[in-house]
DNA sequence: TTGCTGGCTTAGTAATGGCATAGCCAGCAA
DNA sequence: TTGCTGGCTATGCCATTACTAAGCCAGCAA
């Protein structure tokens, strides 16, 4: 079975080019730790007091305070006051679209650890509201096929 | 716009119970570290001798080396040795199917970067090889429907 | 037998990420 | 005015990740 991926054009061979400016680099300065992911799987469950993130994401709360500032610097979350009459001012942080955007990762990485790293698939599951079959990361081309891993190439970007 | 999935069933409310199972958390007991996901990138990019690994993904060579030991050591990778005729024996790394699973990450990886962290939409990007078209990564139930971020819930798992 | 290359390992050190414990401040409630 | 709660911040420390520089060994090539 192949599992790497074709180069093409001026990116073959691989010794030709380096990735010094590669997106998934980039993205890793911003994600690359353990609190920063469970921070955010708790952003998409819903989580957005500070205390809850802590104790749920089960990080302390000093590194929870630094991750969530983080994330709300890189555009991440959004931290946004609010009032319920008669209650004191409460902070939530919320996902920006930047970082709702982030969603199919955090999937991609929970199917693989269901598929390899539990006995039973996982112990919770994702599923479709409208039919509740579960739900893949899948990977599709623009005109729609469904994309194996050994039909893939790599190609300078078209726009650039 | 509704960035947080719904919870069913007794994973309503959030606070009912405890992710400490998770295996989003497990996979990044894994791969949680930048140097993982970089070694990674480079074994989908064909890279397979140690000297690459550590040039490529711009890392040190003891880091290199001990990711690479990890990466085995979880099965992500296999070492392999072999020989040319007339020349000295070799080692590989090259992606077990663990570890070529783990692309769809890498690439949803990418695209996020592609489009939030790069003013030209990435240096780089995947092509279906049949059609030349891009590829992206899709959330997808396995009743073929597309799978919007506000069409999701989270239930416990069918087969536990 | 000497050198060169590939594939590492060792040593020493700096930076980062993590923890536990404790404290601070605002603003209600009494 | 005292206490309580939420939402943090400060301090001190340990573990991990990272770097650079150097060394080591196997096995050809000369």
């Amino acid at each position: 079975m192949k599992h790497t991926v074709r180069m093409t054009g001026s990116l073959d061979p691989r010794s030709s080019w380096e990735a010094s400016n590669c997106t998934i680099a980039k993205a890793l300065e911003i994600v690359s730790t353990r609190s920063a992911f469970l921070i955010l799987r708790e952003a998409f469950f819903g989580t957005t007091r500070f205390d809850d993130f802590a104790e749920r994401a089960r990080v302390s709360e000093p590194v929870a305070a630094s991750r969530l500032h983080e994330l709300v610097q890189e555009g991440m979350l959004e931290r946004e006051d609010y009032r319920e009459p008669g209650k004191r001012t409460r902070q939530h942080y919320r996902l920006t679209d930047k970082g709702a955007d982030l969603f199919p990762t955090l999937v991609a990485l929970m199917q693989w650890g269901n598929r390899w790293l539990d006995d039973h698939g996982g112990p919770v599951e994702l599923r479709h509201s409208d039919c509740g079959q579960p739900v893949e990361v899948q990977l599709t081309c623009a005109a729609g096929h469904r994309v194996g891993p050994d039909e893939l190439e790599l190609a300078v970007h078209h726009q650039r």
